[in-house]
DNA sequence: CGACCCCATGTTGTGTACAACAACACATGA
DNA sequence: TCATGTGTTGTTGTACACAACATGGGGTCG
């Protein structure tokens, strides 16, 4: 009844299949490849030096996810979001982000705090001065650490989901200056203290409320 | 910016996909294909009528939600579940099931109530001696009638993708007998009732923590 | 001048042959 | 008897050629 699993860890194929997932999806994270980009499936498998099949493969992966959609003879484009669908993805997070600090929160070990203390370091020395994609990159940085918080493996997977459909659309706002970038930063590095602070006190739950009332806000300030 | 789509709704290859994702998902959720069951890929295809190429586009999807996984040389799986990752789901899925009352809920329209009563009747039907698909085919018919009882996409999507996961494992204890089918059924047509009333009342709230409710003891029974 | 058709072009989708890989049976030797 | 190597078989993964499809431009007819 059990899957087989090579114990070895070299997995060839499945690795590369997880490099190039990454990749593309952290570019259109940071919108290397903004929403409603069109990707070329020719040139990203010369990129990666393989064949259009295992990418095929990737942009399906990603397709599933929502962050890309393939029309037959015409193209593969990033997707975008009003703002009616970003409004409800945008609420399903914030009570994900809740119940972080309620299901099987996790106190962080040494590693993931001196993660946490970078992190930190890397936020003040974007306030005098921050490029969005760089502040974006800190932004992500931050969620996937706070995402090790929690034990719930499911939990952490559809918040991470969540977090990768939403935060271009929030980007495209930054970028487009709808958002004053210095101000954002300030209360990003705000946001990492406070929750720096709950987590040193081990009170996980307080961390998750917090992080509830940033996504909340930054909601709000883009819709401004 | 504007995604190019086609408004005719004929979309070959893309009904076709559907169509295969849909009935292999179902198959896994009502054990024609159980847990740890190798799929073939040349049988699969013939059976569609396909080449293995498109096919095994949708067992990349499915891999994706999570219902199986492919090992190179070896054959594709589908996915079981030890009790810990399932409680962890479990517990996902009662905040998500309480939250489908909290956000964007739904009054039903006219024939969602009549959809509700049909399933109601079939339930009954059921009662006295039930077959185990079949009442898992309720069951999930029941869910994602369920599902129309709010607004909120993402977390349809959502609570759609976990009660896939977890209700073959489910199942699975219902076929080894661990728990008594006929109980199963009795107390399944009281959700529903329970639940339709509260509709019928207009409380969604209410519907929503009965439906979580269930979903815990069915996972307590479960666990016996 | 406008409406329509047709085809050239570029894209995604599909079929097929082959490579990479893992499991198993069997032979072979210590 | 057991360990080990080796070939066979069947599976998933990859490359490539071609089909299906949508788009846009130019031509043609009204």
């Amino acid at each position: 009844m059990n899957i087989p699993m090579p114990d070895n860890s070299e997995f060839k194929a499945r690795d590369r299949f997880e490099r190039m997932h990454n990749e593309i999806r952290n570019r259109i994270c940071l919108h290397d490849y903004a929403p409603g980009m069109r990707l070329s499936e020719i040139e990203l498998a010369e990129e990666f030096g393989v064949s259009r099949t295992p990418l095929r493969r990737v942009l399906v992966r990603l397709e599933g996810e929502g962050l890309l959609q393939s029309v037959h003879g015409v193209g593969t484009f990033v997707t975008d979001a009003d703002i009616n669908e970003l409004e409800q993805t945008y609420r399903l997070r914030m009570e994900l982000a809740e119940l972080t600090g309620k299901l099987s929160p996790r106190a962080p070990d040494a590693t993931l705090l001196v993660e946490f203390q970078t992190l930190s370091a890397r936020s003040k020395a974007l306030i005098d001065g921050a490029e969005p994609r760089a502040f974006a990159q800190l932004n992500m940085d931050f969620f996937q650490a706070l995402l090790q918080l929690t034990d719930n493996d499911p939990l952490r997977d559809i918040s991470e989901r969540l977090y990768f459909q939403t935060t271009r659309i929030w980007l495209k706002s930054v970028f487009a200056s709808k958002i004053d970038l210095d101000e954002e930063v300030r209360v990003f590095d705000r946001e990492i203290d406070d929750i720096m602070a709950a987590i040193e006190l081990g009170d996980m739950q307080a961390a998750a409320l917090i992080q509830r009332a940033h996504i909340s806000m930054s909601f709000t300030r883009m819709q401004q």
